[in-house]
DNA sequence: GCTTTGTATTTTGTATACAGTCTACCAGTT
DNA sequence: AACTGGTAGACTGTATACAAAATACAAAGC
């Protein structure tokens, strides 16, 4: 285990990010630089770049000399979020199971055994959450395409705050474990195609369960 | 018209981008951020919030302690990249058609005129550079999937230095008009999959042509 | 009463100054 | 000669201070 120097431009990036996706700071609400720089006990050099550094990964709009945003999400904005996944996860698996050995199958098992174990202990926000976030990419360790692989990861964590409140008001995707389960066999199998198009309509179907929750809030206002 | 007040961080940041993506700065260059800003004549937390703007981009890497990089792309990465492209625009366009009115296709006509004209001329560089942008995305105007439209945007912008190199060295993609006519054909005609598939091919075709160029010049060092 | 203009206040943008980290080089040791 | 430890210089990271822009609000004009 190697230590790491986390400059403070990290560590405000990481602190302001978490209170954005658990929702103790909400869409639209504006992220005053000097309230945060003194809350968090730094100037506001390293606010401003750990702001800049969100607005690049999505979760915060930064106008000039008007300040940054939590970045807000629309019903269609989160349909294309996941759309986008479905069509660059299923690439990444196309081009990662021909790569995939054993023991990489063995990994992906594990986490999907963690991840079913925390679901039977209905530990659904860990489950929907960082499990399930490692299945998926231990799946795709194979491709080789770290672009693909970083805005996939981006993507996620965009939309992940609509996850977890989707968990938090329906309790989560009850059709999510059996899915993936079929996803890995058919990667084990070796079938491509079969395993790439079952992961889209997981993806999709995911989609279309947070979409109907968000277009319903949204009705509600 | 409206005038546009832009940040010193804004400036900054077009000055080094416009530095890379013409060669003026070559892959793997340190950039130092004092020398930055004593030629730009600003002080370095403008230059500092630029690189870290670039670095989003992918343009730039940046190392804590150590300071930005402008970053090097190899054969492999650049293939990664076209076939991104490929996939996304092929989605882009899929969704576009349906939504494009006549005066959509006139204004992409417009622009392929425009690029004829120009690389009649033997001005390839203007031709496969901006214009070439342009006219793609007229063609994708009616997707309305502005993420999806960001990342094409992004992806463009880093393998546009080589797209460039390939026009120095190579002089240049020599079927892409017939293949953009093609294109624009197919979707007025609203044959969405073959429009498609004739964008794929058009994306794929280049990156072949510069990764190519590109494994030569890794070879002969 | 409504719009317009000017001013105070808040907030962001940038320069300067200082602190911390990395790197390269050199002396001393084995 | 190879290795360790230490030191100086270069460069980055961050705090502080000041400048510029946006906003809110009060006063003047119609």
């Amino acid at each position: 285990m190697q230590i790491v120097h986390k400059t403070r431009t990290q560590l405000v990036a990481e602190a302001i990010r978490e209170k954005i996706l658990c929702g103790e700071i909400k869409a639209g609400e504006p992220l005053r630089q000097a309230a945060l720089a003194q809350e968090l006990n730094v100037s506001r050099i390293p606010v401003r770049e750990a702001l800049m550094q969100l607005e690049a990964e999505g979760l915060v709009n930064f106008e000039a000399h008007k300040g940054a945003t939590a970045s807000e999400i629309s019903a269609t904005q989160v349909a294309e979020t996941f759309e986008l996944r479905a069509l660059l996860e299923a690439e990444l698996l196309k081009h990662s199971i021909p790569n995939l050995t054993k023991s990489d199958f063995d990994v992906a098992e594990q986490h999907l055994l963690k991840l079913e174990k925390a679901m039977a202990k209905g530990d659904a926000m860990v489950a929907t959450g960082e499990l399930n976030t490692e299945f998926h990419n231990a799946l795709y360790s194979g491709a080789n395409r770290p672009q693909t692989f970083e805005i996939v990861a981006s993507l996620n964590q965009n939309c992940s705050r609509y996850v977890r409140m989707h968990i938090m008001l329906a309790g989560g995707l009850e059709t999510a474990p059996e899915e993936h389960r079929q996803i890995l066999d058919l990667a084990k199998k070796g079938k491509i195609k079969k395993a790439c198009e079952a992961l889209k309509q997981h993806i999709l179907a995911a989609k279309d369960d947070i979409q109907a929750l968000l277009t319903k809030l949204e009705d509600e206002q």
